[in-house]
RNA sequence: UGGGCUGUAGCCAAGCGGUAAGGCACCAGACUUUGACUCUGGCAUGCGCUAGUUCGAAUCUAGCCAGCCCAG
């Protein structure tokens, strides 16, 4: 529980329809938005408000070693994380599923706009999206453990829209009802990661050549950290049209940008897979693809190749970049996903 | 030193006598539980400077200044 609406909401739920309930909100980064002394009250007053026991957990260590360290090592790697997934994995999918086996709980819930449920045509527990639409967050979740599908329950995967789970918060007078919602990376709440970078590893500023695909030099950058695939603003350089950066290169030191039409894509190339539906892929399989969290579903096929999976989409797709996620969709249930090369 | 060309915002650039287009960059909001993208708004009382012509000048005239090119 994060002492946010949705875990609350969450937590309410599911005592609401009978289950024995226990909070527990993990210890994830000091000074992170989820990780503060406010954090830890607001948590522990709703679970008191509904009756139930809360705990915390010191997880801080683990929370470090898994999405800081990998956090940075993208960055440094030029690749652009996203922590929310790792974060998933292994604390929030990993760490409070032990916790909660310690504790003798059958089933661990989150505040997560996804959706469990058994499929008689796969015949096993499956991974879907929630009824949220735009705000589903399965896209988030395609990296957990496979065999733990079936002891997640998300309490609110059948509610459309934030207002309802804030109408229920406030009909039960919680206090935490109306508390904004949490944006950028919890452990950069002001969403300077570039200044986090700075000050927590061993990535410094370091400028550089910003370059065309020819390699003409058309200004300076400030290190290939600040920048992301597709990204438009901060590189200072004017020009016809607007510029995007389309590649970094960690040889050179170079920002490579260009035109928006340049940044389309038909094949791409994921590793780190994690298939929830089935052992592997065998042959071309039709799926729908979301390479980052807010795009939209794209049609594509995809093959598994060795520890990779090849993806071919039927449209040219814009800014595709390294380090973030490729999910594959079957309908509503998630098949699985990788890490873009 | 002669001849030619050019000077409009941070960069590029339209305008060619009727009261400063547009693009890039930048800034501010919106969107967003990753970084981005996107959207909306802002951005020259002034067109190298100084005089003049005119009801009215970035636009015409003169002088000056600066830069570029060609001659020598």
């Amino acid at each position: 529980m994060s002492g946010g609406v949705d875990s609350s909401v969450s937590a309410l739920l599911l005592k609401e329809k009978g289950y024995d309930v226990i909070g527990t909100t993990l210890e994830l980064y000091a000074g992170s938005s989820c990780c503060n002394m406010e954090t830890y009250i607001d948590a522990k007053n709703v679970c008191n408000e509904i009756g139930i026991p809360h705990f915390t957990y010191d997880c801080k260590e683990l929370f470090k070693k898994h999405i800081i360290c990998d956090f940075i090592d993208c960055y440094a790697n030029c690749k652009t994380p996203n922590p929310c997934i790792e974060c998933n994995k292994y604390m929030k999918f990993g760490f409070m599923y032990e916790k909660a086996q310690e504790l003798g709980c059958n089933y661990i819930a989150t505040g997560h706009y996804a959706k469990t449920e058994y499929s008689k045509e796969y015949k096993r527990w499956v991974l879907k999206k929630s009824k949220a639409g735009k705000k589903d967050q399965s896209y988030v979740l395609w990296n957990i453990p496979k065999d733990l599908i079936e002891h997640v329950i998300f309490p609110l995967s059948d509610f459309e829209t934030k207002d309802e789970i804030r109408n229920i918060a406030s009909k039960y007078k919680l206090k935490v009802a109306n508390k904004p919602d949490s944006e950028d990376i919890c452990f950069v709440p002001d969403g300077n990661y570039k200044k986090f970078l700075e000050e927590n590893s061993n990535i410094k500023p370091k400028e550089g050549n910003i370059v065309n695909s020819k390699g003409e030099i058309l200004g300076k950058h400030t290190g290939l950290y600040n920048y992301t695939i597709g990204q438009r603003k901060g590189l200072r350089v004017s020009y016809k049209v607007p510029l995007f950066v389309l590649g970094l290169s960690k040889e050179k030191n170079e920002v490579i940008v260009g035109e928006e039409k340049e940044l389309y894509k038909k094949e791409i190339m994921v590793n780190d897979i994690n298939l929830l539906l089935t052992e592997k892929i065998d042959n071309w399989q039709e799926v729908e693809v979301k390479t980052r969290y807010s795009s939209k579903l794209a049609k594509a096929k995809i093959r598994q190749e060795q520890n990779e999976i090849r993806i071919i989409f039927d449209e040219m797709q814009r800014a595709i970049t390294p380090g973030q996620s490729a999910v594959f969709y079957i309908g509503d249930i998630v098949l699985g996903g990788g890490k873009i090369k």
